[in-house]
RNA sequence: GGGGGCGUAGCCCAAUUGGCAGAGGCAAGGCGCUUAAACCGCCUCCAGUGAGGGUUCGAGUCCCUCCGCCCCUACCA
């Protein structure tokens, strides 16, 4: 394609300048009104992808037009520069993952660069920076002191492929890691703990506050789970000192229970299982133990309705409600971590016991009358209580009321919120990650490093492998210290914090790494927090999002960050996925269209321009043999706009006539269409206004009438300003060269409507019959209801039409249409 | 099994509170420009909104049923 400028030339002039002289730099004294713009910092894979194009477009759009809308705007980046990929390159090319990743960090920046998108590089902040380990440590021993980091041995996910440990949330739902895809072994190790638990109720209740995407709030609320219910204990039957506790949501069924599950995990269960039992039930925990969670949790296709297995214990406990000796069994299908590990079964209501009781033969009582067409197994819908004495005739809440009440009488019930969440499992048995500032000493057990002693960084002579034992523990030199406590033998922690740690609180250093030997200052960082708007991909919604909300809160209360607001992100947009051939587009699966192609050909605006036009931002789209010729019709686009702003085949005439008219109106209505797109991210929408305008405006200015001179100024600069956000830098040149280098285009104002050039003298009203068009007429805008329907009815083909009809109706919504039912 | 989303022209997509189905782009075809082609300019073609039913003067939009595709989630008692 033959353009009329040259782009790559022109881009790199625009990108040079942004950059030299800090355009997108501000300071956090502006007087301006101000605006967080924050996209999710990336974690450095080398040269940009089409999603990273994706968002920091949208990114680099926001900042441009709320800077354009008068305020001051924080753009800041970095990079999650912690991570196995980095480290698992070191181990295969013996490289350094410093040395990698910082090559990497440099191809994604030089990436960024080169899309045009803007952002105060002054603060730029990498995960493996030692001042950022330095204060990732020091948070880290905060949350100690203050009971929000613990040690515990517990059943812990661990990944052989990635040589280490994982949180709940990296784990999928079929047991494989959701980085490696490896399945994913449970082990007993003593691991460091973050007590998000503390704040599942804060967490869950402040979604609400959110305008966040309903899907991630929805996503949220699951992932923590709240549910309420009683715990309560059955008592031994032929020991009553010794009970079993367990948890139900559903204590209105109690007359129901003909049996009890403890969990494979369960303390009691050595006590409960006689001798003739003991085989059959440490089969059973064997298989349970050793086998890893996919096989635990998929044992039939169908999912629901598995094959439940169990052993009896041989022992039996007494059901408080009626005094029924009911059996103990052991079974997987109880989980040893939630709730007491233990429960009541009712299979008559819960569809688990139901399944469970039917292959084991378990007796089966109702205890819900069921509607009549009922048909299946167990029914867990509302309904009067049958069999259950004093519930009978109740609906569920009230039943649960008087359940809960009995309970707490007899059989030490206490009301209780359970919360699906678990603590957060911080160690990572890797290198290349923030080291956990602890030193285990003989005397003293576990000591924190002092805070002026850190940072404590890695050695860099270490031996990188994946055998699931920190390659730091090898290290000597590392690992032996003298205890700052008792100067005796101390050796370090050798575990690494997850990377998630790292991305739990870089927002707040973006807002203020310029005050020294704080992490941030709390009155610099309240100058901008919380993020007004945060974008990123869905895949974090509850990862990150929910891990960077609880760090928010724990900051707040241990006094790191005293005035800031609780939530981190008040506005959050979750970009489409790109996809190809029905799939992400990724490296593994080698379908990457790489953006630099771009950037050295048709140019970065017309690439931001062909995602920005593709279609909603919100929804994923797909890269086909067809984006090619796309992205060639916006670089079009972007050349005919050229072509008009330097005035080729433009006639001019001297006086402003209706045609002049008919485009000032154009241009005004096109400032409201743009506007209203970007503000309800529907760029795809803006883009195709600013289309029209240019079909418009080039048609009337070429035309033999020609275009009155001033008029075409004001159009196309304009178009120029609108365009601005979403394709900066031909615009930004053509400003320059009509308006000289004193001008710049980014600092203009965003044009505003006049509100008198959008109404047009006439309008087009539809005249219909039963539905019909029939008619159109130019009638005035505010024409009143009965005008209309008058207008409509004179009208000669509608009386032509109506010959001989009668009219029953005029339905006049004016100045739109009328219908005329006959 | 549960939750959410989406089906409009050959393709990507638009369409205020329900109010004339088409804004924009791509592709295709034609004409002009050109020695020719590309580029460029102008013009044209194309669907009745996945299927069926309901509400309404009027439904792409609201309600019900079904079909197809996608995403999330999954033994949490």
């Amino acid at each position: 394609m033959a353009r009329p400028y040259d782009v790559v030339e022109i881009e790199r002039k625009w990108q040079d300048r942004w950059r030299d002289e800090g355009t997108y730099n501000v300071d956090n004294d502006d007087p301006r009104e101000r605006f967080y713009a924050l996209c999710m910092y990336p974690y450095p894979s080398g040269k940009a992808h089409q999603g990273h194009v994706r968002n920091y477009t949208f990114g680099d759009l926001v900042v441009r037009y709320q800077t354009m809308l008068g305020k001051a705007v924080l753009s800041p980046l970095g990079f999650d520069s912690f991570g196995l990929p980095a480290e698992n390159a070191a181990i295969k090319d013996g490289s350094h993952p410093r040395t990698y990743t910082e090559a990497r960090i440099h191809e994604l920046k030089t990436s960024i660069q080169r899309l045009g998108a803007v952002h105060d590089w002054r603060r730029e902040v990498r995960s493996h920076d030692p001042e950022y380990i330095k204060y990732s440590q020091l948070i880290f021993l905060r949350f100690l002191e203050n009971d929000l980091a613990y040690r515990a041995e517990a059943p812990v996910n661990w990944c052989p492929g990635c040589g280490t440990v994982l949180a709940n949330e990296q784990v999928h739902a079929d047991g494989t890691c959701d980085r490696s895809g490896d399945l994913v072994e449970r082990k007993n190790l003593e691991q460091w703990f973050f007590r998000i638990t503390k704040y599942a109720d804060e967490l869950l209740q402040d979604i609400d506050t959110l305008e966040w995407p309903e899907r991630v709030k929805t996503m949220q609320r699951n992932w923590i789970g709240r549910s309420e219910g009683v715990e309560f204990d059955l008592v031994f039957a032929d020991n009553d000192a010794l009970a079993l506790r367990v948890f139900t949501t559903r204590p209105d069924t109690g007359f129901g229970v003909t049996y009890a599950v403890v969990a494979p995990e369960h303390p009691l269960l050595d006590v409960l299982t006689l001798p003739e039992h003991d085989e059959a039930v440490r089969e059973l925990v064997e298989r349970a133990g050793s086998a890893s969670e996919v096989e635990r949790s998929s044992s039939s296709e169908s999912g629901i309705g598995l094959e439940k297995r169990g052993a009896f214990t041989g022992s039996y406990v007494i059901n408080p409600f009626n005094q029924q000796k009911v059996p103990v069994f052991v079974a997987d299908y109880v989980l040893g971590t939630y709730g007491t590990g233990a429960i009541m079964a009712v299979p008559g209501e819960d569809e688990r016991d139901y399944a469970f009781a039917q292959a084991y033969g378990l007796p089966i009582i109702r205890t819900v009358e069921r509607p009549a067409d009922f048909e299946g197994g167990s029914y867990n819908g509302d309904g009067p209580h049958i069999n259950s004495d004093f519930l009978d005739g109740l609906q569920i809440t009230e039943a649960k009321r008087e359940a809960t009440t009995f309970l707490e009488a007899n059989a030490a019930g206490i009301a209780k919120v359970n919360f699906r969440l678990r603590d957060w499992l911080v160690s990572r048995q890797r290198f290349w990650g923030c080291p956990i500032p602890i030193i285990y000493c003989d005397n003293c057990g576990i000591v924190p490093v002092p805070i002026e002693d850190l940072p404590v960084l890695a050695p860099d002579d270490v031996t990188m492998t994946s055998t699931g034992q920190s390659p730091l523990a090898t290290h000597e030199g590392f690992r032996n210290v003298t205890c700052p406590k008792c100067g005796g033998k101390g050796k370090r922690e050798a575990d690494t914090m997850d990377t998630f740690t790292d991305s739990s609180w870089y927002f707040l250093r973006f807002a203020d790494p310029f005050t020294p030997g704080v992490p941030f200052d709390p009155k610099e960082v309240a100058k901008w927090m919380p993020v007004d708007q945060y974008i990123g991909g869905i895949e974090h919604a509850i990862l990150h999002l929910l891990y960077a909300r609880f760090y928010m809160k724990a900051l707040v209360d241990i006094g790191l960050a005293p005035g800031l607001p609780r939530e981190p992100f008040k506005r959050l947009f979750t970009q489409g996925m790109i996809r190809m051939g029905g799939s992400k587009m990724s490296k593994s699966k080698g379908n990457l269209i790489a953006p630099e192609m771009y950037f050295d050909t048709v140019g970065a605006d017309s690439l931001r321009l062909f995602h920005l036009f593709l279609g909603p931002p919100a929804d994923d789209s797909d890269w086909t043999e067809q984006s090619d010729e796309l992205i060639d019709g916006c670089a079009r686009f972007l050349d005919r706009l050229y072509r008009l702003a330097m005035l080729e085949e433009v006639n001019f005439h001297d006086t402003f006539d209706a045609e002049d008219l008919a485009v000032v109106r154009s241009v005004h209505r096109t400032i409201v269409r743009v506007t209203e797109g970007l503000d309800r991210w529907s760029y795809n929408t803006s883009v195709a206004a600013l289309m029209e305008l240019l079909n418009t405006t080039s048609k009337w200015a070429r035309s033999e009438g020609g275009a009155h001179q001033a008029t075409l100024d004001d159009a196309v600069d304009t178009m120029l300003k609108l365009l601005a956000p979403m394709a900066p830098h031909m615009p930004a040149e053509l400003w320059e060269i009509r308006h000289g280098v004193s001008s710049s285009l980014h600092a203009q104002s965003w044009p505003v409507a006049d509100e008198a050039m959008l109404v047009n003298e006439t309008v087009v009203m539809a005249v219909q019959i039963n539905g019909k068009v029939r008619a159109r007429l130019d009638v005035d805008p505010e024409i009143s209801e009965d005008d209309a329907a008058r207008a409509a009815q004179d009208s000669p083909e509608i009386q032509r039409a109506l010959e001989g009809a009668t009219v029953q109706r005029v339905i006049a919504r004016p100045p739109r249409l009328v219908n005329i039912i006959s």
